[in-house]
DNA sequence: AGCCAGGCTCTCG
DNA sequence: CGAGAGCATGGC
């Protein structure tokens, strides 16, 4: 038996569901993907395993989106809050962009880059425990491996949803890869230390001396990535990364990122090779949401929008 | 086929 | 200190 419910969330425009969530278009939707118009994730709701779907109505300047839960038990009202809370923080739908895009207007290449990724928000992950968990595992290889490595963690360690014949994945939740063996979490294709990477944060946080989401609390983003830094396997790039995912820090800048150092460098600097601290200071002027303007030069690159 | 991807730690001089 | 090796996988 399973049950559904829908409604309709209006976010503060301008959004586009198609440019906020290209970055899952390769991802497999039985754990977190977008495809045919639809985004679809596992999330764990108020206690329970809920399949989350959503495509949009309308346009980027009055949008509205359309969305499913399903469940195979019933849906309660706090459910469907708990959907409607955790869907808005993920897109950012109250996050206002036009401020952001006032920001930068002075800047030429930004001013441009953001006119043509109108309603773009950047992904925030469910928890940020998910978010550290990405950057650990996209730490020196290519994004595209990296994305089938945490769908094999997903499919091995996350609580599964049965629907319609159908197997969806929850992420794993850190106690369940606190409980893990290091070596099962390595057979989904990650390196021994990467592995014991993600087991120690996991386990960390499991026992009580890691709260990342405590951390969101904290206003001061470099006390966070100093914070992280301190823990093995955790270096400046994944501690920034994570902030920037998994706890919605739009003011950091993850300079070392070799994606960002390119973007940087073929959209500001001619195209020749800059280092990180170049990349620092360019980005000097960018206002105070550097790490979402860099994302939105690495759209820009993917959607081929030139300056 | 081999090199390189959204790094980090350990080792060695 | 700084430089260099090693790691995992898949795409080009």
């Amino acid at each position: 038996m399973s049950y559904t419910e829908k409604f309709t969330v209006e976010p503060l425009a301008p959004f586009s569901l198609e440019l906020s969530t290209q970055v899952f278009s390769s991802g497999d939707p039985r754990v977190r993907g977008y495809k045919d118009g639809v985004f679809s994730q596992v999330l764990q709701l108020e206690g329970s395993l809920v399949l989350v779907r959503i495509t949009s109505k309308g346009t980027t300047e009055k949008a509205q989106l359309a969305v499913e839960l399903k469940s195979n038990q019933p849906i309660t009202a706090k459910t469907k809050q708990a959907a409607l809370h955790e869907i808005t923080y993920i897109f950012s739908l109250n996050f206002d962009l036009l401020g952001f895009y006032r920001e930068v207007e002075g800047n030429p290449v930004l001013h441009k880059v953001t006119q043509k990724l109108c309603g773009f928000k950047f992904p925030t992950t469910p928890t940020a425990f998910e978010g550290l968990v990405d950057a650990i595992v996209e730490q020196q290889i290519s994004i595209k491996v990296a994305r089938t490595i945490e769908e094999r963690l997903a499919a091995k360690f996350g609580a599964k949803l049965e629907l319609e014949g159908e197997t969806y994945s929850a992420f794993p939740t850190p106690q369940t890869m606190a409980a893990a063996c290091i070596s099962d979490i390595q057979s989904c294709g990650l390196s021994k230390r990467k592995a014991e990477y993600i087991y120690n944060a996991a386990k960390l946080i499991a026992d009580g001396k890691l709260d990342l989401e405590a951390m969101k609390q904290q206003p001061d983003a470099d006390a966070i990535i100093a914070e992280l830094d301190a823990i093995k396997g955790i270096g400046v790039w994944t501690a920034e990364l994570t902030i920037l995912r998994g706890m919605q820090r739009y003011d950091v800048l993850p300079a070392d990122d070799f994606g960002i150092r390119r973007v940087i460098s073929n959209f500001c600097c001619g195209g020749k090779p800059i280092k990180a601290a170049e990349a620092r200071q360019v980005a000097e002027s960018w206002g105070k949401w550097k790490g979402l303007a860099a994302f939105y030069l690495i759209s820009a690159e993917v959607n081929g929008v030139t300056v």
